[in-house]
DNA sequence: ACTTCTATCAACATTATTGTCAATAAGGAA
DNA sequence: TTCCTTATTGACAATAATGTTGATAGAAGT
């Protein structure tokens, strides 16, 4: 371990993902408050000003967290996706896994960071390509109508960010949402989805 | 109108109306951020010596701020649910409504906000009775299991809070959020809702 | 060893934000 | 009118947070 008065030296790349590591710890442990430069630079017992030296300024850091978050969610989503929505018995399995994905709080937390953003700011600085849900719409185009794969997508996404952002409170709030809630309760909407797939496919008998 | 070096001199109440008022609408339109109180009484055209006055402290005015947005959204809710859950044809219009409500914008601010409080701060200060979702529960459960309850509320209000936290930015991100499509998502939801409630309480199909 | 590069840091500087206080004035009551 | 209460305010004070700078020290190459 390194002595007490003995400077770290890390690669300039190395410093702002432990940077960025600490501040998403924080953001989840602190919320936004959490995130002030000073703070997040005492965890990593350095200075301020070597944070900023890394990021220039304190909103560049915050804007290159959304940035990471973001990209997280989008290859866990791409990863939990490859080769799993082929066959017709692995899509409730497969919509389990992206609701998952989605519902986890660090994301909610991203989620819930972007809507207090003004404007579009939060969602540009997640990247400029990152249609993230349009490429979930494309996949599940290729197995149902395009009406089907946008109900089916949206309900899935809404729902799962809204469990990702309100899991902190939603049991204070009167609903059971521990882990084997959630779980019974995604079983439930995978198996729903399931019917109203089959059913709407014989003639949109939702309708 | 009051002259401009007119002081105004509204009553305790009234004042503490009008900066609510202003914070919320500020918080829509520039996040966390808008709610400094040298902003929020420069709106009003007033000293933020004065808002000091009314709340004792900027905190005191963000958790005022979440009480009664809270409360908002608790009456809204209450509202559209007295007399419309009792007969079975108005149950997907009364889901409906109920989506609607919990899917504004606004609130879906509420909510991320909430998201973003470190522990459980935020949801203490909406309320110490607030659990806003247990009303809904018990209402529902007056006319199916509770299993069955627990879904659909579940269903509702995790997607209905999805929506209005990601309303902002589902367009976005590749998933269709105007009005129109919105509205047909809605209509979707209560119907495939109605099939399941009557496919379950037939011996829970879907398990 | 020597040099070069640059991550690191303490101290300082600047700005942003909140909080305090004494004086003023608007409105109602006596 | 006169008195009293208190909402209102400008000026000041106190922090809090971000940003700047010059010097220092690891690490790698020559």
């Amino acid at each position: 371990m390194p002595a007490q008065g003995r400077r770290v030296r890390r690669t300039s790349e190395q410093a702002r993902e432990e940077i960025l590591a600490v501040a998403r710890t924080r953001l989840l442990e602190h919320g936004i408050e959490g995130l002030k430069i000073a703070d997040v630079a005492r965890d990593l017992r350095m200075s301020h000003a070597t944070l900023l030296h890394h990021f220039g300024s304190s909103e560049a850091m915050r804007t290159a967290l959304i940035t990471r978050m973001g990209a997280d969610v989008l290859t866990e989503l791409l990863a939990t996706m490859d080769g799993a929505q082929a066959s017709e018995s692995q899509r409730a399995r497969w919509l389990s896994t992206t609701f998952a994905t989605l519902a986890e709080q660090r994301h909610g937390q991203l989620f819930a960071w972007l809507a207090l953003q003004p404007g579009q700011t939060g969602v540009d600085q997640v990247g400029p390509t990152a249609n993230l849900f349009g490429e979930l719409l494309g996949r599940m185009r290729k197995v149902m109508p395009l009406r089907e794969a946008q109900f089916v997508v949206m309900l899935v996404v809404t729902s799962a960010i809204g469990m990702g952002v309100s899991r902190g409170w939603l049991g204070a709030m009167g609903l059971p949402a521990d882990e084997p809630a959630i779980a019974g309760f995604v079983r439930r909407l995978a198996a729903l989805l399931t019917v109203q797939l089959g059913t709407s496919s014989a003639g949109d008998a939702a309708r």
